[in-house]
DNA sequence: TCTGGGGTCCTAGGACCC
DNA sequence: TCTGGGGTCCTAGGACCC
């Protein structure tokens, strides 16, 4: 049996654990630039905000609804939820951490039919009480049926928040009332496509023949299809595999023109694309630089260019001199620039990086000083240590106007706790 | 005026090899 | 009248996920 546990309503829920004064309200956390809603309470759910609607045709309704709102806190919401991974991985030796906010788990050796549900409750209470985070679990023979589970534990309370689908009648029951729209694998392509041919649940869906899903939608709408009969396509990934290409970019605060400006946000980029690359051991062997002006797509400005490395690297201080190279080529006087990234492409291993025998840089001093720059930032902070490339006006710097503490990861940030 | 950011996999077709 | 068989690699496009 496999169990997804899903946390209820994920960045709205890390705003509320440290402010129970917004316990009850309608709570919504933006995007970048404080943008778009990207999580939303209950309560802001019920008032018909929608996922992804821009802020700014919501700001009456938030201002007479009394919403709560809040501007991504990324560094937040990834270490609570890396505090509820570690709970959970008290619990089972196969978790796959699928998500931000949720994971499989495999349950072996567990009674049947009670000691799954009884378990997950278990589960569910600890992850609340060690981390104050609730969760729905769904628990079923396969991963795609366990999607509908925990789907169905989130939104019918007679569950409390636990839905195990443990005999054939209660996975056709689900079936039936799934619509094919929410089936893990089916997006916004797929389903007016199979609603067109007469397939508006789940249940329909395994009503067509194998051949004909294999035919009108590939290999991954077969397993799909077997996925939701209890035939196991998915198993649990403990340790899913290494980045192909790696991103970072972001729409600036404000529009930025110089070139030193625009360099400072790629280096920003630069630095964090690389960080993420050592910490899973890689090397790239390209990296792209693209650049966006402001405006809409006929008459704005787009530039990109991507540079081979001649030996694939981790190094912070290499990668950005490649990428002052490729901006210098991309940068146009007299722009204004909107947006700005970077993309780390031809990832290998570092144990297989290909040596060059005209190779001019030092790879060893390199590494050993990343090292050193990675092991201080670990426990001295986020950026505690920079290249001077990354330093500056930040004039490129996200609006964020609702940002709360990092109430877990800063001492600065830490709550004080007076009696009174 | 204003709308985020980061990934993966599959398939078909073309170029090329023997 | 008639022209084999088997493979790899790369890219673009389309689909999906959170």
């Amino acid at each position: 049996m496999y169990a997804l546990v899903d946390c209820n309503n994920f960045f709205a829920s890390c705003e509320r654990l440290f402010n129970p004064s917004l316990n009850g309200r309608p709570v919504v956390v933006l995007s970048g630039n404080d943008g778009c809603v990207i999580a939303r309470s209950n309560e802001a759910k019920a008032l018909g905000i929608g996922m992804g609607q821009p802020a700014f045709e919501l700001r009456e309704l938030f201002a007479r609804e009394k919403v709560a709102i809040f501007s991504s806190n990324h560094i937040l919401y990834g270490d609570i939820s890396r505090r509820v991974m570690e709970v959970l991985s008290q619990f089972s030796p196969d978790v796959e951490v699928y998500s931000i906010d949720e994971a499989f788990i495999r349950l072996n050796g567990l009674p049947m039919p009670e000691g799954c549900e009884i378990y997950a409750r278990v589960i569910a209470d600890a992850v609340m009480r060690c981390v104050g985070i609730p969760v729905s679990i769904g628990i079923a023979p396969t991963k795609t049926l366990a999607k509908i589970a925990s789907h169905r534990a989130k939104k019918q309370p007679r569950y409390g928040g636990v839905c195990y689908l443990a005999t054939p009648d209660q996975r056709a029951i689900a079936l039936m009332e799934c619509p094919i729209a929410d089936v893990w694998g089916v997006g916004r392509r797929l389903a007016p496509r199979l609603i067109a041919e007469g397939v508006s649940t789940a249940w329909d869906y395994i009503q067509l023949s194998r051949e004909h899903v294999r035919r009108h939608y590939t290999i991954e709408g077969e397993r799909t299809w077997s996925e939701l009969q209890g035939i196991l396509c998915y198993g649990i990934d403990e340790h899913p595999a290494s980045r192909q290409s790696i991103t970072v970019s972001r729409t600036f605060g404000q529009s930025v023109s110089t070139f030193s400006d625009v360099y400072e946000a790629v280096a920003d980029f630069t630095a964090t694309a690389a960080a993420r690359l050592r910490r899973q051991g890689s090397a790239a062997g390209s990296i792209m630089i693209f650049v966006k002006g402001r405006g809409c797509s006929p008459g704005r400005y787009v530039g990109a260019l991507q540079l081979m490395l001649p030996v694939a690297s981790d190094s912070t201080i290499e990668l950005l001199q490649y990428a002052r190279r490729a901006l210098m080529s991309v940068y146009r006087n007299g722009e204004a620039y909107k947006k700005a990234g970077v993309m780390l492409g031809n990832i290998i291993p570092r144990s297989q990086v290909q040596l060059s025998l005209f190779d001019t840089v030092d790879r060893d001093k390199h590494h050993r000083l990343m090292q050193v720059v990675d092991a201080v930032n670990k426990q001295a902070g986020y950026r505690a240590i920079h290249t001077a490339a990354e330093a500056g006006r930040a004039e490129w710097k996200a609006q964020s106007n609702h940002l709360s503490p990092c109430y877990t990861t800063s001492f600065s940030d830490i709550m004080i706790v007076k009696a009174e």
